[in-house]
DNA sequence: GTATTGTCTACCGACAATATCAGTAGGTACTGG
DNA sequence: CCGGTACCTACTGATATAAGTAATAGACAATAT
């Protein structure tokens, strides 16, 4: 086929274009001028260019902040010193906070002699001193000031106090209870001593405290109200003026400490209920509508009846609004009775009452009075985030306790059956064995001489001590307890392990919970020392303590720049597993098989060993027979890591590269798996604010609310209970029954055959309860969060797609789980939603090749099915049951049956979101990038009647070949032709966009042939032919798309081949090939630097108290692993697009207030606003796609690895290897021993240094200067010049790295899918 | 009639060895005969059998045939290179070419009862077989799998030794002969040595003249006084020397599936002293052993200084642990992923 | 500097081998000059 | 008092482990010659 455009004409149009529609660009060049760097990006950058990559590509250019942005030495060097910081750090928090003050102190010490870390050094003195004067160690004012200048003059005298010593100075004095005099006096020595004004000592609210401001302000008067931080300024302000007058004065029963207060009596509290006056605006309302409701409520459970109102002033508020609002007998007793006390409601995880707040807030009529309901529960809401993620463990404890109360009380004769008596009866017996532990290391940590003579196996025991001790009493041991057995409970079967889990991800998961809860906890303290002094209450007030709070957090959260090390988890794990071991006991009963007499015993509930796989040895723990049965059937929600459920309130909004997401624990942005140099740019990038596009998406899909579907839940929960499989869910299985063993001396082909059977039905068996285990997580999940409005917090994966924090139950999940969730909002259908609610069925029900008004009538002619399956699911012929996901088509059913019972169905309030999938988005990327139109066609971009199927056309072209091939008389295209289906070549093509191999291809399609063909190497033989066709025949259809793909990989394969110029010897320690360090990094449209994160792994073996176990360095400098990096990058870089493509659209659609949701290429919001979804994404399609990313993409590469150089062999005959042999021996013979590669190097480094000189005289000399590389450069065509194979003919040389041409564009102009139907459909 | 020996500069021109190490000195090949003193076991040559599995370039499968003259001798081959060669080179001769792989458990049944062209004849398990001997070639290091599960075969009487105790003499990476001769109390004690002493007495032959030597237990060296075998008469040497073993099987009473149990996971831990390492048995095993073993001595070693008598005996205590854990569950399904 | 041998084999979310020993670096105590 | 040396400890890197190698074929990297 002709291709009239090529792709610099296409650029041409392109610009000439956006000359058009930006009026007034003053840098428009020729395309023909436009040269490399950034120079060009900036007028590449267009329209879109804004979006975030011109400015983040210019941040990450800059060299410095990379640690392989330098030489291979200093890499080494400054990772070796991050680790040894990052471990230094993590135990100076750890020190501190257990007040180990010696021990931290010699921490500093250490960390003073860091060098690289000197100029944040202050950062660790401040925290340290903060500590010191919290923990009261300082005596006087007088004593803090001796000690400053003894630290500072002295023992750090490199190191000069700053704005933030001198708040801790202040708080000091001020809570020293000195005269008056001697305060006033040292701070204003300290307010004098300010390195940046007033305003930045005051800006730590950290330190100083609500009472302090309150001191500086009107005790001492040295401070003016604007020099008070904005967020405390009015909690502050409000004291100042209420001042001692207010009577509302209400010690409040703080959640954490709340067993210093005992709640005042229910009495009076409903008379100061009452006292407090529902807002007039619901007054008028109030009398007339409670009628209006369609039925009754249910609560959740009824009981609890008891249970006496003990909630706090600020709950009463919130009840009260909501006894305020136009509520039906039934709620307004359940809210009557509610128990308002965010701890005591964490949600309903027991089988406590609670409310249905949906239920009650879909009930409200008019808006005004659903967004007071909402006030009113987004505030309870705020309160009882907190409680959960900081309370949870003590929740599962108190579980314990009470089954194991209740039992003993009964007289429960079974009482030992209990699983929850056990898990009580281990957690007592652990909890000494721990404090006493923790006794020990205290002794150890605090430099205690031992009492005793100690043998030589408590001396080593102390030196490890040394290393964990510090960790081990951060948390109460009480809590340790709890998430120790929760964690192992938890990862029951998990890793292949057929009654028990791998010791290695036990003790990492335990440490990894244990430091959670140190965070919130710390969170939570810190939080608490603040604000102790705030304790006024009216309502208002709370508001502004609230803002207050949550503008602290984050400010601590972004601070903290501490994890531990994964080494040290895995030590702190192991203790506490191995405790656990010591202590936690079964009661057994077995058969002895001499006497074959019953016999009753003891054994411990875990059990460490190891065992094989493949020769290499694993660790794994063992939970014992008699607790898996228990196992199977029990509720484990509990050992959900609280931190981690979907939120209740709305998640920290994004703001920099660790701060958003939940409120007490820190996540970061971007999921980097241990790459030290990603989180390097997206530090750089986000510091510089160029990506706020990014952080604007992201909070859209974090504030989309959420409920569950209470109907599917509870069909759902029915068959759960029946135990049976139903659908993807597979029933309860007893236990394992493997086959017995054949005789010893049958052949040992029956021994292989056995054993395979067996690992079959165990892997079947395992995978089933994997499968069962995670159902219930969801549903459990699902459960507690029944009637609540809740939302999901997301984050980004190196690539930029986003996903929810929280595992198990979200939107990304299963067709379960999907089919559990609903917004929380609802929209009127209208008659618009009604059209898209039933193409939403129909496309669910897989039929989604048709055009839309087929797809509408499929589901009109479906409405009794429908109706059938709405009103009892589990009778009849579950038609829903059919449908390609069943759980979301009956909750679509059901809505649809819903608005149907209405006399207009266009009235009905909908929730359901509604999909939009790309076709193929990845290949609809390809399509856009390359401009084929032959491809564009085929996945929708170009507007068409009907949707194409590419997987149908690509089998259909197969079909043709084949057909072909078989006229020829070729035997194995006449045995394939007619079977050629959709289904044969789908997962190919599906795939092909992953860089799926001829080999892994092949393995997919026999895969399908299988079904087909019996003869196994029959149907291999035939699959390896046909795959020769499907790849050919995808080729041929998206022919520009792969000539991309094949672009890309060869950039990457350059990229990860190439050699920087600063590389010294070391990295040429395997003789002339270097190590190379450079992975491909690019920039999204959003601006997000991407870093693929492929390397050689480095990982070293830790020593715990168990066994070791393995654990990967990640300050580590690792050559690239070039195969990952070029296999990956085609794939990476198109799914950075979509991300991009995905976040732009939820931006927009933020913006026009849509509820948005996503999976990557599925696009959900509500029925109704479907069609300006529709709008919004194509437009950012086209936005997206406007610019020549390809072009841009090379630009970027040209900027970031110039002066990179690469290998190449040419012929020896050639002239130019004749030059370099003849340059060489000139190097050798001025060094005076044979010049290596890494020498040719260095001279090339040292003329690329010459010519960048300012000096005009050193460019001069570098001009003149000939290398081994500068002679390359005179080539032009060098390419031809390079040889395949090697032989005694060729020479490896240097030569600049050079990326290959773009490929040719197609003139498929993106502006045209703006009317196509089916580009997401 | 003799057949023809071809010389070592013959076969020097092979190329592909398939990681395989043969001796390639006939004088050698005789000396080592000379020691084994075959002749005493096979006394009646009219009933001798001979299965020669990867021959290879056959060198010695020629001089074995000249010297010994079994009644039959049958090479199994697997490898096309020296398929080739031994087609032509056999073709007319009383040696029988299998073209099979000896990896596969299915060439053996194939031989012998399918198509029946080896008749081996059973004998009880009070003697050494003297009507079949079998003769292999398992060099190549990464097949060290299959020598092991050659040697399991010993104890579970079956694949070859259903026959009866069938001798076989094998050429091994000098790496594996150290493992499999370690003696209790060794550095390189591990299952395979305790599954050597277990079912066999295996005698060091040969070995070539390599470092290796030295990581071998000066007992062994001095009870078997092996033949040393320059490194010129074996082909691409390298530093990686082969060994020439002789295992006779023993009778052997041993509960094969606790004992594999018990070996395995105590050798894991094989310096840990017993008292420990004996709780990575099971729940609980620690303190059900403990009250057991009234030896005190024997609950401080360490499981590598054990002998195979030490382990039947631990392993007839495991057996009769009424809480023992199912030893057929101890293996790990690695995660696997089939979505389509 | 080449010939053979070894290692992969579709992206992401994701989740991991361990015991032991030899050798070495580094620190300490002791001793002799 | 100093340097040297013997001795000890801590740390690192290498090696063995089990015992069918699931299917397949070709590129590419690593290692040995």
């Amino acid at each position: 086929m002709l291709r009239p455009f090529t792709r610099s004409t296409c650029r041409v149009a392109a610009i000439q274009r956006r000359f058009i529609s930006s009026k007034g660009s003053k840098l428009l060049k020729p395309a023909t001028e436009l040269h490399t760097s950034l120079a060009s990006n900036q007028a590449l950058a267009g329209v879109n260019g804004g979006l975030g990559f011109l400015k983040s590509s210019q941040v990450s250019m800059s060299p410095g902040f990379d640690p392989y942005d330098m030489s291979h030495a200093s890499a080494v060097k400054s990772m070796t010193q991050s680790r040894d910081v990052m471990q230094l750090w993590s135990l100076l928090e750890a020190c501190l906070y257990s007040k180990y003050m010696n021990r931290a102190f010699a921490i500093l010490q250490s960390l003073y002699m860091v060098s690289s870390h000197r100029p944040y050094f202050i950062d660790d003195y401040n925290m340290y001193l903060a500590s010191y004067v919290q923990n009261g160690f300082a005596h006087s004012i007088a004593d803090l000031d001796r000690k400053l200048s003894t630290d500072l003059q002295e023992k750090f005298p490199a190191c000069e106090y700053d704005d933030k010593t001198l708040a801790i100075m202040i708080h000091n004095a001020l809570r020293s209870g000195e005269s008056s005099d001697t305060v006033g006096n040292s701070i204003h020595t300290y307010l004098r001593m300010n390195m940046k004004g007033v305003k930045s000592i005051m800006s730590h609210v950290d330190i100083l405290t609500v009472s302090d401001y309150k001191a500086l302000l009107e005790e001492f008067d040295v401070i003016k109200v604007y020099e008070v931080p904005e967020t405390v300024r009015s909690l502050v302000e409000k004291e100042v003026t209420q001042g001692a007058t207010d009577t509302e004065l209400v010690v409040e029963s703080d959640h954490s400490i709340s067993t210093e207060q005992e709640p005042t009596s229910a009495s009076t509290e409903s008379q100061l209920a009452e006292s407090i006056k529902p807002r007039s605006a619901l007054e008028s309302t109030n009398s007339e509508s409670w009628l209006s409701l369609d039925e009754t409520v249910k609560p959740l459970e009824k009981d609890a009846a008891k249970l006496t109102a003990v909630d706090t002033l600020g709950m009463r508020v919130v009840r009260h609004t909501l006894l305020g609002l136009n509520l039906n007998e039934q709620q307004r007793q359940n809210i009557a009775q509610f128990h308002f006390k965010a701890d005591e409601n964490l949600l309903n995880l027991d089988q406590k009452k609670s409310i249905d707040f949906f239920e009650v807030y879909r009930s409200l009529k008019s808006d005004a009075e659903r967004s007071e309901f909402e006030k009113s529960l987004d505030q309870f809401n705020q309160e009882r985030q907190r409680a959960l993620e900081s309370r949870a463990t003590d929740a599962a404890k108190e579980r314990w306790k009470h089954d194991f109360e209740e039992a003993r009380a009964r007289g429960d004769i079974s009482i030992e059956k209990r699983l929850n008596v056990k898990l009580w009866k281990w957690y007592n017996a652990m909890l000494p064995l721990l404090k006493e532990e923790v006794k020990f290391c205290s002794e150890v940590m605090s430099g205690k001489p031992p009492s005793r003579r100690l043998s030589s196996g408590e001396i080593k025991q102390n030196k490890t001590r040394q290393d964990y001790g510090a960790y081990l009493s951060l948390v109460d041991p009480e809590k340790m307890c709890v998430i120790t057995i929760l964690e192992l409970l938890k990862l029951n079967s998990t890793g292949g392990v057929i009654e028990g889990m791998r010791t290695a991800r036990a003790v990492i998961a335990v440490g990894k919970a244990i430091e959670m809860e140190f965070r919130s906890e710390q969170l939570l303290k810190s939080e608490l020392q603040i604000f102790k002094d705030v304790n006024r209450k009216s309502h208002e007030f709370k508001k502004y303590v609230q803002r207050a709070k949550n503008s602290f957090r984050s400010i601590k959260i972004e601070e903290s720049k501490v994890v531990w090390p994964q080494a040290a988890r895995a030590k702190i794990g192991s203790i506490m597993i191995s405790m656990l071991i010591h202590v936690a006991k079964v009661d057994l009963e077995g058969i002895d098989p001499v006497t074959k007499q019953k016999v009753h015993g003891e054994a411990p509930a875990f059990s460490h060993g190891y065992q094989y796989h493949n020769g290499s040895k694993l660790g794994v723990l063992k939970i014992h027979r008699s607790l898996i049965h228990q196992l199977n059937g029990e509720r484990l929600v509990a050992s959900v890591q609280p931190q981690l459920l979907p939120m209740l309130v709305k998640p920290r909004p994004w703001k920099s590269w660790n701060s958003g997401g939940y409120y007490y624990t820190q996540s970061s942005l971007i999921r980097s798996k241990d790459s030290p140099e990603q989180m390097a740019y997206l530090k750089a990038v986000s510091n510089a604010g160029a990506i706020d596009t990014v952080y604007q998406g992201l909070n859209v899909l974090g504030e989309t609310a959420w409920t569950v579907n209470r109907r599917v839940f509870d069909v759902m929960s029915e068959v759960w209970n029946s135990g049976k499989d139903f659908l993807e869910i597979p029933g309860i299985q007893e236990k394992l029954d493997l086959l017995p063993a054949p005789p010893r001396e049958s052949d040992p082909s029956v021994h292989r055959e056995w054993k395979l059977k067996n690992k079959e039905i165990a892997n079947k068996f395992s995978s089933n309860r994997s499968v069962r285990c995670d159902s219930n997580y969801k549903l459990e999940i699902a459960r507690a969060f029944l009637g609540e409005k809740f939302y999901f917090p997301h984050n980004l994966d190196f690539r930029g797609r986003a996903y929810p924090l929280s595992p198990h139950f979200n939107h990304l999940g299963n067709d379960m789980s999907r089919g559990l969730l609903i917004f929380w909002k609802g929209k009127r259908l209208g008659p618009r939603g009604l059209k898209w609610l039933k193409v939403h069925l129909s496309n669910l029900f897989g039929f989604d090749k048709a055009p839309l008004a087929d797809r509408i009538a499929y589901a009109e002619a479906h409405l009794k099915d429908v109706k059938r399956s709405a009103e009892d699911p589990l009778a009849g012929d579950g038609w829903w049951m059919k449908a390609d996901k069943p759980w979301q088509a009956l909750a679509t059913c059901i809505e649809i049956n819903e608005a149907y019972k209405l006399p207009n169905p266009e009235d009905f309030i909908s929730h359901q979101p509604v999909h939009q999938d790309g076709t193929c988005n990845g290949l609809q990327h390809y399509a856009a990038l390359g401009g084929d139109i032959e491809g564009a066609t085929q996945v929708n971009l170009v507007p068409n009647d009907r949707p194409q199927d590419v997987y149908a056309h690509v089998a259909k072209l197969v079909q043709a070949r084949l057909e072909a091939a078989a006229a020829k008389g070729d035997e194995q295209a006449e045995t394939l032709k007619d079977k050629i289906t959709r289904k044969v070549v789908k997962q190919t093509v599906m795939t092909n966009v992953y860089g799926v191999t001829y080999v892994g291809a092949t393995f997919q399609i026999e895969k399908q042939l299988s079904h087909i063909f019996d003869d196994r190497t029959y149907s291999l033989e035939l699959s390896k032919y046909l795959t020769k066709h499907v790849f050919a025949a995808v080729r041929e259809l998206f022919h520009g798309a792969h000539l991309i793909q094949d672009w890309l990989g060869e950039c990457a394969k350059r990229i990860s081949k190439s050699i920087r110029l600063d590389v010294d010897e070391k990295s040429f320690k395997n003789g002339n090939k270097p190590d190379f360090m450079s992975s491909v990094i690019w920039t999204t449209p959003l601006g997000l630097p991407i870093v693929q994160p492929y390397r050689e792994a480095s990982k070293k073996q830790v020593t715990t108290n168990l066994q070791t176990v393995f654990i990967s360095d990640p300050f580590s400098v690792n050559p690239v692993n070039a195969r990952r990096q070029k296999a990956g990058f085609p794939p990476n870089f198109i799914h950075s697009l979509d991300a991009s493509h995905m976040l732009l659209s939820a931006a927009a659609c933020g913006e026009e207030g849509l509820d948005f949701a996503s999976v990557h290429d599925s696009y959900w919001t509500h029925a109704c606003d479907v069609d300006q979804m529709n709008s919004c994404l194509r437009e950012q399609f086209i936005k997206l796609h406007e610019v020549d990313l390809i072009e841009r993409l090379k630009n970027e590469f040209d900027e970031r690895y110039k002066n990179y150089v690469q290998i190449a062999k040419i012929d020896k005959q050639s002239e130019l290897a004749k030059k370099i042999i003849a340059i060489r021996s000139n190097l050798s013979v001025k060094l005076g021993k044979p010049a290596t590669l890494a020498d040719e190097i260095y001279m090339e480094k040292r003329r690329t240094q010459l010519l960048e000189s300012e000096d005009p005289e050193e460019q001069e000399i570098g001009r003149n200067m000939e290398t081994t590389v500068s002679v390359t450069e005179l080539i032009d065509n060098l390419e031809e010049l390079e040889v395949k194979k090697t032989g005694t003919t060729t020479l490896m040389i240097l030569v600049p790295m050079r990326l290959p041409q773009i490929p040719p564009k197609g003139n498929f102009d993106v502006q045209d899918l703006r009317n196509s139907k089916y580009f997401f459909s | 009639m003799s057949l023809p020996v071809r010389s070592l500069k013959e076969l020097s021109k092979i190329k592909h060895w398939y990681g395989f190490k043969y001796l390639l000195n006939p004088e050698v090949h005789q000396a080592i005969f000379d020691k084994l003193r075959l002749e005493d076991t096979y006394r009646d040559t009219t009933k001798f059998k001979v299965l020669d599995l990867y021959p290879g370039p056959s060198q010695q499968s020629a001089i074995f045939y000249n010297r010994f003259k079994p009644q039959q001798y049958v090479l199994m081959e697997s490898r096309a290179d020296f398929l080739t060669q031994l087609k032509k080179e056999y073709s007319n001769s009383p040696i029988d070419v299998i073209e099979k792989d000896p990896y596969d458990w299915s060439s053996y049944v194939d031989l012998i009862d399918q198509s029946k062209k080896l008749q081996v004849e059973k004998q009880s398990l009070d003697h050494i077989n003297d009507s079949f001997l079998t003769i292999g070639n398992l060099t190549n290091p990464a097949h060290e799998g299959l020598l092991m599960q050659w040697y399991s075969c010993i104890g579970n009487r079956n694949w070859l030794q259903r026959f009866g105790r069938v001798k076989m003499l094998l050429w091994v990476p000098t790496s594996s002969a150290v493992k499999l001769l370690a003696r209790p109390g060794s550095i390189s004690r591990s299952k395979c040595s305790v599954v050597r002493e277990a079912f066999t007495e295996t005698n060091l032959v040969a070995l070539s003249d390599t470092e290796e030597v030295k990581l071998f237990d000066d007992s062994v060296i001095t009870a078997n006084n092996p033949i040393i075998i320059s490194d010129t008469d074996i082909w691409q040497i390298r530093d990686k020397g082969i060994s020439l073993l002789e295992i006779n099987p023993t009778a052997h009473h041993i509960d094969l599936d606790n004992w594999e149990y018990v070996t395995k996971h105590l050798l894991i831990l094989k310096g840990t002293p017993l008292i420990d390492a004996l709780e990575s048995l099971g729940h609980g095993a620690k303190d059900y052993f403990k009250d057991k073993i009234t030896n005190q001595d024997l609950l401080n070693k360490s499981p590598n200084k054990l002998t195979n008598e030490e382990f039947i005996y631990l392993t007839d205590l495991f057996a009769k642990w009424p809480f023992k854990p199912d030893i057929f569950m101890d293996f790990v399904d690695i995660y696997q992923d089939d979505s389509f």
